[in-house]
RNA sequence: GGCGCGGUACCCAAGUGGUAAGGGAGAGGUCUGCAAAACCUUUAUGCGGGAGUUCGAUUCUCCCCCGCGCCUCCA
């Protein structure tokens, strides 16, 4: 099966095919900066990561845009609640947005845009606008008249002949012609932040930064456009309005929307106590990876339940990835191949590609190397597998992990630089009192340097056949996060 | 009410008009000083419910039930 992605637009899966062969032209909507990312938000952003991968892993050359919205109400009233000005109040959360994203392993775009550094951009498309008659004034905003884009609704497939105004009543709504009308510019209000241009004194509206920006940089039509299921409508639907009424040519051509994630059966709710920002996981002791593992195990048209459970799940799952490749660098094989071992390999990255390639599907591509890995340890017990089989199977690895990221154990390091574990110094469990008093096992906290000499020790102890003690260091090292394994090659060591 | 996404074993989850991938968890076993890891065996005559089409449906059609989302704040 060609490469091919479920299209909002057409209602199918299609093939792709971006509109200049070997490069694709992607915009994706990303964060608006009031706040700490949530995982929700993540789940999006992951999908759109594992998308951009295997777009690259296609051999396209990618140009990606994604914006950032820092200037709406949101984050106006956050700015002032806060009493920091509005640039420096977003710039926060766009550096606590980008750790987190590094946290993930999500690539970062060519171009993150700013929609506060494109007002002459956007006050120019909405000039084009009014000249074309889409576009209104009305006591000093602008809005677009809904009804003269006739093609309204498409993506969405709302419906809108016949349709009541909806029962939700907008504060704008009289100014405007017409209910459905949307805002292209706000007049400034008392207070708040906003742009002397020719339009007057105001900011943009929501939808027309991405318009605007989009099209910059890609163009007027460009291949692929995505965002979470809940902005179809109104902002993809109203992005598709403006944008092909100033043009006249169609905008984004393949839409991709991810399904939301949902907690424990129902949306994340502030109240409900189930509103969960990266750090907060991380805070209570997850490893970043496993939540990305978690994150696109589940097909993004699929609705994903997060559980704390499934998270466990999601590392155990991980944990099993990872004993392997440990296996394959530590374990020595006898010399030659097994042919057999090779062909299984080979036929596992075929299996994942096309997997990815059918609207990334991510657990169909992870079953594929799951199955290789189950046969590659009976193998290895069994004394089939041979030395010169490692490179087929540690290829195959490296190209899966271009798509999932996951395989590499560097929360640890990455954690503590970014100044995530401060969080982290919980009491360990109650332990033997001299070395607890040595402050050196609480959770998190133990240097490599103290874990290995912990291990040269339990290693004597083992030697003088004192397996009470040996134990009670391996306890000890467990209770402070720290897992050991005794391997032919030695004792191996991991951060649980 | 309209539109959309789902409902597959204890949990997560793939998939097909021809008889159910994969992961986690549980149980038994092998290995190990013991663990851990790994391996082997095992856990859905069943795929929300009903009717229909068919030689045959979990997969197609219709109706119904349930969950989630959207219907101008929302990834």
């Amino acid at each position: 099966m060609p490469l091919s992605f479920f299209n909002t637009l057409s209602g199918k899966v299609e093939e792709f095919k971006p509109l200049e062969a070997g490069r694709v032209r992607m915009y994706t909507c990303g964060p608006t900066v009031y706040d700490y990312a949530h995982i929700g938000n993540f789940r999006t952003f992951v999908f759109q990561d594992i998308l951009r991968r295997h777009l690259k892993y296609r051999g396209y050359q990618i140009l990606h845009v994604m914006n950032v919205t820092d200037v709406d109400d949101k984050t106006i009233a956050n700015s002032q609640a806060a009493g920091v000005p509005l640039r420096e109040f977003t710039t926060r959360y766009i550096q606590a947005f980008q750790a987190d994203r590094e946290l993930l392993n999500l690539e970062t775009p060519e171009l993150v845009v700013r929609a506060s550094d494109h007002i002459p951009d956007i006050v120019k498309v909405i000039q084009t606008l009014i000249e074309k008659g889409y576009a209104y004034a009305s006591e000093g905003s602008y809005y677009f008249r809904v009804q003269k884009f006739s093609d309204y609704g498409k993506l969405s497939k709302l419906d809108f002949s016949g349709m009541r105004v909806g029962a939700r009543v907008d504060a704008d709504k009289y100014e405007k012609d017409s209910a459905r009308d949307f805002a292209l510019w706000k007049t400034a209000k008392p207070g708040e932040p906003a742009w002397d241009t020719p339009l007057g004194r105001g900011r943009p509206g929501w939808h027309i930064e991405c318009s605007v920006m989009a099209m910059k940089y890609l163009g007027e039509t460009f291949d692929i456009h995505s965002g979470g299921s809940d902005l179809i409508f109104p902002h993809h639907e109203n992005e598709i309005a403006q944008s092909e009424s100033a043009t006249g040519k169609p905008f984004a051509r393949y839409w991709l929307h991810s399904e939301h994630l949902i907690v424990n059966g129902e949306k994340m709710s502030k109240s409900a106590g189930s509103f969960y920002t990266l750090r907060d996981l991380v805070a209570k002791g997850y490893k970043p990876t496993a939540i990305r593992y978690l994150l696109a195990s589940v097909p993004f048209r699929k609705p994903l339940n997060f559980t704390f459970d499934g998270l466990r799940q999601a590392e155990q799952s991980l944990d099993r990835l990872r004993n392997f490749l440990y296996r394959l660098s530590h374990e020595q094989f006898s010399p030659g191949e097994n042919p057999q071992l090779a062909k299984h390999a080979n036929e596992t990255r075929a299996e994942f590609e096309a997997a990815l390639d059918d609207n990334l599907n991510t657990a169909e591509a992870l079953a594929a190397v799951f199955n290789l890995v189950r046969d590659a340890n009976t193998a290895m017990d069994r004394g089939e597998f041979r030395e010169g089989d490692k490179a087929f199977f540690a290829n195959v690895l490296e190209r899966w992990e271009e798509i999932f990221a996951v395989l590499k154990d560097d929360d640890y390091d990455k954690l503590r630089k970014g100044g995530y574990l401060q969080e982290r110094h919980v009491a360990a469990p109650p332990l033997e009192p001299e070395r607890n008093r040595e402050g050196i096992l609480q959770l998190g906290t133990l240097s490599d340097e103290q874990i290995e000499d912990s291990i040269r020790e339990r290693e004597q102890a083992r030697r003088q056949a004192d397996y009470a003690r040996a134990d009670r260091i391996r306890q000890e090292l467990l209770e402070a996060g720290i897992l050991l394994e005794d391997t032919k090659g030695g004792t191996r060591w991991k951060r649980k």
